[in-house]
RNA sequence: GCCCGAGUGGCGGAAUUGGUAGACGCGUCGGUCUCAAAAACCGAUGAGGAAACUCGUGCCGGUUCGAUUCCGGCCUCGGGUACCA
């Protein structure tokens, strides 16, 4: 009579381990399907409870796809550079390889329990130079190509050379880092180290000093998506802006691509949502304005309301725009350069927490509108942004409202240019605030007043490229990734310095494996741990001392499981052809800005190159929620060694004290454990209500020091890998965000114990009966049968999970042990439960024969004891078997089902909706 | 501030295109078995009411024979983002 989850799970790991069940061949037979995880990194902390959650949704897709005859890949590895491996090597001395190393196999041992179905002959390891070679390989790739805006693809950089030496940039749009323009005769005439610099311009893979985000408690630079409100992400150290030589990606080159493509990919909603502000496309106009006293000089300003350009009444530059200096008048010099001052010396912290505060100050400049003629004022703040656009504006306080409260601030003139619809022009001195909406008519602006805000933007940016004063402009808030960091445990570039020209390396030569050093720490000049090592030179000269970031080794991984063994190439032909992209991407939202970026880049460059098949990596993807800590707490009267039960402790003068929640079942603390925990513990006293300590609890993020850290394998031992799967999916939705909470895990080990004794006696021996299941017993099985195989396909994993308990119950209650009902129960329920599911199969013995059963769905009034009718869906009574191949999909099978003739005999007058397709016995759970 | 998303019993959460709200599980209460306990099983469990019945899906209003679902206006809580011109 016992269920025996142990032993059941030790052997069916160890069958599918040995026979390598899962292990994943391409089969041009059959139809692929990609399921896959983001690989965790592997920290010594090991898995808790929140990391199974995705993996155990995507196997069980997985093993579902498996049944409907897909061959699946599902592969698994680790994203193992990482900093806290590094850091812990900076206190210890301990390699950060050997750390991961152990990190990896304890992170096997965890992920081994839960019985996945991964195929580990694919597994990939990010800091393997085997994996690394490639990573470093497609960083050459970068490095030799340029991005052809017109052909709007990435490029040879030897085929712009040759370009360059024939018409120098003539008629070239290429994406760069500073517009250039030279003949070939210019180019020609230039030496090798003048050339490289202008390639450098050029290069989608390009080394720059650039404004960077420097953390000085990590001691090394990060990327945008790294930095969370002046915070470093990892560690929350503060941020700085500094200047210095970096690796930068081009990423800004595909901003258009990865913005178009977001239609092509089902993704939720707010993720898309989240990337295209992440990338920020706004569409606008740069112009021209003339300078008081400087005519050889122009202020070039971006703006998306040239339509506004007449009722601009000052101009602003940011604090570090190049003109400050020169444009300034003397007597008002002294004020200027106290503000620039100031602003460079605010953190980026400051400026974020201030934004609400106006401060500015006047240069005694002028600007002309090119449009107008006006004289302008020219003013600097930092509300103005140096990175953005041109670094200078044009203010239109009474369209704008950061220009609005500038104005008002500093007493400038407000001039009303838009008129809402159906409204009068009103006296500016009046106003509120700005009047920002793009819904209105133009007024007081010349040749576009009376059109409205739509008309009059095109029509201005005609004139303006006419005069030549301005043209359109599609600016994007997407900046360059910068690609270096001052670390040791990340990828070494594939770059040395000939005469301090960078060059890439030769292929052949990869991977460049990291180095031995004496220490993880930066020199004491200040440069990165690599400039330690001894003999870092590539045929005589000085290798790169950077490392690359973290996203550098998650960006292609999806591809390179599809070929991980290939020495010869990043993915062969064959594979990628086969394979083509992931079908179903799982993981959290967090990488909405950074991995999910960079991979899409990474991904539509090797597609330009011919490597990667499609230009989209992940066809569908979804964000499992995270999966909070629920802390207990107990409470101690104060001054006193007595604990008083939560719903008693308002009588007491009490603190909240975290309690291990692994001493704590449903809220009621077990005392003894309690007092076992520590000597003071053991003199505890406790106030009961009802007998019980009642513990109060909390949602708080998991931590160690909160005592809050649910481990799985503690659950896998008490109750089984099969009822930790059912019960993570149990919880609720997969996506949506929610507290790890045991209290009802014993009700899913309830249900895999009924489901055990229903084809088990007393004495634990294995019972079925070869009867014919009676009408009432199937219609329990496909009732659930197509309940559970909706939901898998909606991803609705926790409503399945009440499926099988409502057909159990049912079935306990019919005292149904028949061949026929276990046989399809035993498939259904495997990709959840599959080491329950393989010992019931092996006992029943198994038939593979496939069946299709088809239901017809029909209108028809439902009439209501009110007396009122309302439409409603059913289900037909009439159903089919016809044996078709599994690797047919609904729609074929719908197909051809309604060819048949007794098909059209049924639905012959009949207005069918559409018909449910159950497929019984679905496929050999193990051997596929 | 802006952009998403969500508010349903004591708790986690269910409810095809509007159609018996609260599936399933936890907890609680009662019972069976037992010397007893554990395990297991059975029953009850949104609120009020003896009952018939009434009220109930954040709040207010609307559409409808009928609204958790659709529309308008608010409130609250999450998440993202932030002087992006």
């Amino acid at each position: 009579m016992e269920y025996k989850h142990s032993e059941i799970e030790k052997k069916w790991q160890k069958y599918w381990a040995e026979n390598k069940t899962f292990k994943t061949e391409i089969d041009n037979n059959k139809k692929k399907y990609y399921v896959l995880d983001m690989f965790p990194y592997p920290s010594g902390a090991g898995l808790h409870v929140g990391h199974p959650l995705g993996y155990i949704a995507s196997d069980i897709y997985a093993r579902f796809m498996r049944h409907k005859g897909f061959n699946v890949l599902h592969p698994m590895g680790y994203d193992a550079f990482g900093l806290p491996a590094e850091q812990y090597a900076i206190q210890t001395g301990t390699h950060p390889a050997i750390t991961t190393e152990k990190n990896i196999k304890r992170y096997r041992e965890q992920l081994d329990k839960i019985g996945f179905s991964f195929d580990w002959d694919r597994e990939v390891v990010t800091s393997d130079p085997k994996y690394y070679k490639w990573t470093q390989w497609v960083f050459i790739q970068l490095f030799n190509s340029y991005y052809c805006n017109q052909a709007n693809s990435a490029r040879p950089i030897d085929e712009l050379v040759e370009v360059f030496s024939l018409q120098g940039t003539k008629d070239l749009d290429l994406a760069c880092t500073e517009p250039m323009s030279f003949t070939a005769d210019e180019w020609n005439s230039k030496s090798e180290a003048e050339q490289q610099e202008i390639l450098m311009n050029y290069r989608l893979a390009y080394l720059a000093e650039t404004w960077v985000n420097w953390c000085p408690a990590l001691g090394t630079v990060l990327a945008n998506d790294e930095v969370i409100n002046g915070l470093s992400e990892r560690g929350g150290f503060p941020v700085e802006r500094k200047k210095m030589q970096q690796w930068i990606l081009r990423i800004t080159a595909y901003a258009q691509r990865l913005l178009d493509g977001l239609n092509t990919v089902d993704w939720s909603e707010s993720l898309k949502e989240m990337q295209r502000n992440w990338i920020g496309r706004s569409e606008g106009a740069t112009v021209f304005f003339g300078i008081e006293n400087h005519p050889d000089m122009k202020l070039e300003i971006f703006t998306t309301r040239p339509d506004t350009l007449w009722g601009s009444t000052f101009m602003v530059l940011a604090p570090e725009h190049d003109y400050v200096d020169i444009i300034t008048k003397p007597e008002n010099k002294a004020q200027v350069e106290e503000y620039v001052t100031y602003a460079k010396n605010r953190s980026e912290r400051e400026r974020m927490t201030e934004v609400k505060t106006v401060s500015g100050v006047f240069t005694g400049a002028y600007g002309i509108n090119p449009l107008t003629n006006e004289k302008v004022p020219i003013w600097i703040a930092d509300y103005v942004l140096s990175g953005y656009g041109t670094g200078a504006i044009m203010a239109v306080p009474g369209h704008d409202s950061r220009d609005f409260a500038f104005a008002r601030h500093f007493g400038l003139p407000v001039l009303q240019v838009v008129c809402a619809p159906g409204d009068e022009p009103k006296d500016t001195s009046t106003w509120e605030e700005s009047y920002d909406s793009k819904d209105g008519v133009i007024i007081n602006s010349g040749f576009i007043t009376g059109m409205n805000v739509k008309e009059a933007i095109s029509t201005v940016v005609k004139k303006l490229e006419e005069m030549n004063v301005g043209k359109g402009k599609i600016n994007y808030r997407l900046r360059d990734a910068i690609f270096s960091r001052q670390r040791y445990w990340g990828e070494p570039f594939p770059i040395y310095y000939k005469d301090g020209i960078p060059y890439a390396m030769d292929e052949k030569d990869l991977p460049l494996e990291l180095p031995e050093v004496d220490k993880f720490l930066p020199t004491e000049s200040g440069e990165p741990p690599l400039a330690r090592a001894k003999n870092w030179t590539y045929k005589g000269y000085p290798l790169e001392v950077n490392t690359m970031p973290g996203f550098a080794g998650s960006s292609a991984y999806y591809l390179r499981y599809m070929d991980s063994k290939n020495n010869n190439e990043l993915v062969s032909k064959e594979a990628a052809s086969y394979w083509v992209n992931v079908d179903l991407y799982l993981g959290g939202d967090e990488h909405a800005s950074g991995h999910l970026i960079y991979s899409r880049v990474w991904d539509k460059f090797l597609f330009d190159i011919g490597v990667a098949i499609t230009e989209e990596p992940y066809q569908k993807l979804i964000n499992q929620g995270k999966i909070q800590g629920r802390s207990n707490f107990v409470y101690r009267i104060n001054g006193t060694n007595k604990y008083v039960s939560l719903n008693l402790k308002n009588d007491y003068d009490t603190s909240a004290l975290h309690v291990d929640i692994n001493i704590v079942k449903n809220d009621e603390l077990d005392i003894e454990a309690f007092k076992k925990q520590s000597p003071e513990n053991a003199s505890a006293e406790f106030i009961l209500e009802d007998g019980k300590y009642i513990c109060g609890w909390e949602i708080e993020k998991m931590s160690k020091s909160k005592f809050n850290v649910q481990n799985p394998d503690d659950l896998v031992e008490k109750y089984g890998a099969d009822t930790l799967r059912l019960y993570e999916m149990f919880l609720g939705p997969l996506e949506s965000h929610k507290p790890w909470d045991t209290n009802g895990i014993e009700g899913v080990f309830r249900f895999l114990k009924k489901l055990w004794r229903l084809y088990h006696d007393r004495d634990n021996n294995f019972i079925l009966s070869d009867e014919e299941p009676t009408a009432e017993e199937l219609k329990v099985l496909h009732k659930t049968i197509n309940k559970v195989e909706t939901d898998i396909k909606n991803f609705s994993f926790n409503t399945a999970v009440a499926s099988f308990m409502i057909a159990v119950n049912e079935l306990s209650e019919l005292k149904c042990n028949k061949r026929k009902i276990l046989d399809e129960l035993t498939v259904l329920i495997s990709p959840y439960a599959p080491h329950i599911a393989e010992e019931l199969w092996q006992l029943s013995g198994h038939d593979t024969t496939v069946e299709y059963a088809a239901y017809p769905v029909f209108d028809a009034k439902y009439v209501h004891e009110d007396s009122f009718e309302y439409p409603v869906s059913f289900n037909g009574k009439v159903r089919f078997k016809i044996n078709l191949p599994l690797t047919l999909s609904q729609d074929e099978v719908e197909k051809i089902v309604l060819a048949t003739p007794e098909a059209q005999k049924w639905t012959e007058g009949k207005e069918v909706k559409k018909f449910i397709f159950v497929p019984k016995r679905i496929i050999n759970i193990a051997v596929v």
